[in-house]
DNA sequence: CATGAATGAGCATTCATTCAT
DNA sequence: GATGAATGAATGCTCATTCAT
């Protein structure tokens, strides 16, 4: 539970959080992602949280609010490190390899996504039933991410180090090679034996070949 | 909703439905991959099949029951080909290059999926939160699907086409890059204009040079 | 199961009752005894007897239609002996003493009690709650019954075998210590050990004393 | 109803009732001992009660629980005395005579069976269907009365007032009169015209002569 | 800020009953 | 005579939300 607040007050930095709505927070977080957004009802947060069912409205309007709440953060919180810091990274030559900059990237991402995986979990699951969260994605990960990559990719097609194909399908595949091992690595199979630095190197140089193209030979 | 009725018939080949259950099927299928499972009330199903909501429990004792006979058959059908027919084919040195394989892999499936679209959602949606649906998946997936694949890695990998990397690394790059691709073209972007010949030739590509590894250039 | 059926012709002796009548009748009187009558379903006792929800309709109407065709002709069985049989006795001096009409009529209903346990108890539940059940026993039980009975009183205490109270309050006295006694041996207690022939001696010497009045011991 | 309302208080003193709450059980009362438990709804008693529906379900997790919530404290209520007072005065000589033990007992607890008569009822008629309520009637009833009741008669018969036979049967005689005249009285012909103190009397005077035996006119 | 009683609409499910076959 | 699919009202119960305290 401890190990939980930290990570509350890190994720929502701007308000201030009174004891009980933490406890609401982690509760629902808990909730909504083992049993899903719908089928986990308000009382039931207010037991785990050891708070009145009152309470939590207190706080949030609505149940949606509450999710809106819990969501919104960890979209914010994903993006941020593109924007600032990796990119300029780039640009200013930090990475002179797409490899380099692929596996700073998952990297980094990867830490976070497991500190934030039920957060993570409830978002996926619920993005394709709440039009407000599919707007706040297309915003955060459509356009401040989504951009800033594609001007990556030109940038390493222009270096010759990926293959020239429409920068938006060298997104598609990076994204799924890389989620698809994040998903199955964290969601589909969390129990079973992972030798996550090899997983991460093979997952790389897949992609790095695949994007290399017929030349990566060389 | 005729369009509907023959896929029905297709997929249930098994039991004889009433023409009142297959409506109610429809209006579930339509439902469940609209608004998800535990938001989707039996009364608007009931409702939007013209049927009592009764009738509903007369043929399917809960909704959990409902859901599962939407989602059994569909994932029966799905790996049904698998077994049968390209495995055969490729022992048969019909497909000599991996290339060859995952083009009808990925060309077969897609045309089911495509077909299944909104079951297969529900599916993809709901497998999280009901045990049963993990169990089935695992059955049919796991099994049926995983083992045989990793004997076509071996086969390939002992034929110097794919890069020795374990057979389950393999297996989850292509899986990721196959569904990566149908679940951005099919779900979170099915309203843009896709170029699907290229799409699919670049994905095969991604793939085969990913792991055919550096001498993917011979 | 066998055990039933005549038990079932021998009370239902005016209607032809086909084999899923019989099977209907004897589920719902097991059903209707164990769980009361409103608590259990047609649909319980459709699948109980083997036969169609739609074919208990067939015969009776109504739920309550059925609960009536079990329960009425016990009550007619019930009374029957007193009328014809019993009454006659007496007064033809078959019994010359209270004590030997109250142990005969004792033994004799008894074994009718005992026969048609389940269906007496629905009897004495449901009565409360069906104003048809209250006058088919005010009819049967009320008239048939303590009419005859009060007419023994009064020609025992014209022998000065019963003392001099009202008719009534005897018929009270007596039906409280046999009832109490069936219930208590076959509805509260009916798995504790009892010895019957000296409990019923009790019983009658119990009644035979208290109706004595104090000179009981000439 | 302001009648009923010092009633319930002074059953249920143990909680806290809201003014709701009262109204809900004065209701259910009502309505169970008028159609049965499993005849009587929820939304019934909600409607009589002037409350929602789901306000019954706040307080009482189930219907059966509301059952319980009103035939528990009844049960607890009843033999209270029984193991205080009258044991005590018996054993200190209070009665000298069974008689007067008897007339004692009877007249006590007639009041309060005529307090409670509905919810005596709802007792007596569920008692059968219900497993916790038998449960709960053993241990009150055939505990605290039984044993302590075996005392008294053995007591009694020592002094030679009652007959050498079975504690337990004379037990069950003595309910059995009692309880045969208050259902007579109360439950079955409650409308009829009846001499109280006369019929107290007799049925005492009855239950004397019966247990004192042949010997009764000494 | 927090409570928890109260709400009434809504839920999944069951019900007795009907009727075409 | 028997079936069982179909019904729609009703059931016990849960829901998100409100509000007086």
């Amino acid at each position: 539970m401890t190990d939980h607040e930290f990570k509350i007050d890190e994720l929502m930095d701007g308000e201030e959080l009174t004891d009980k709505q933490k406890k609401i927070i982690i509760s629902a977080i808990e909730s909504f992602s083992e049993k899903g957004f719908s089928a986990t009802s308000t009382s039931e947060i207010a037991k785990k949280a050891g708070v009145a069912e009152g309470t939590i409205f207190r706080h949030y309007k609505t149940k949606k609010d509450l999710l809106l709440a819990i969501v919104a953060p960890v979209m914010a919180k994903f993006v941020a490190p593109f924007i600032i810091k990796d990119l300029k990274k780039v640009l200013d030559q930090d990475y002179e390899h797409v490899e380099d900059f692929l596996k700073a990237m998952l990297e980094n991402r990867r830490d976070f996504l497991i500190k934030n995986l039920p957060t993570v979990k409830i978002l996926v699951q619920e993005i394709p039933f709440h039009p407000e969260l599919k707007e706040l994605f297309k915003e955060h990960i459509g356009l401040q991410i989504y951009e800033r990559f594609i001007k990556l990719v030109e940038y390493y097609q222009a270096k010759g180090q990926i293959i020239e194909i429409p920068a938006y399908s060298v997104f598609r595949m990076v994204f799924s090679s890389i989620f698809g091992y994040l998903i199955a690595r964290y969601m589909i199979l969390p129990e079973a034996e992972w030798d996550d630095e090899a997983e991460t190197e093979r997952t790389i140089q897949f992609i790095m070949h695949g994007l290399a193209g017929p030349n990566s030979g060389n």
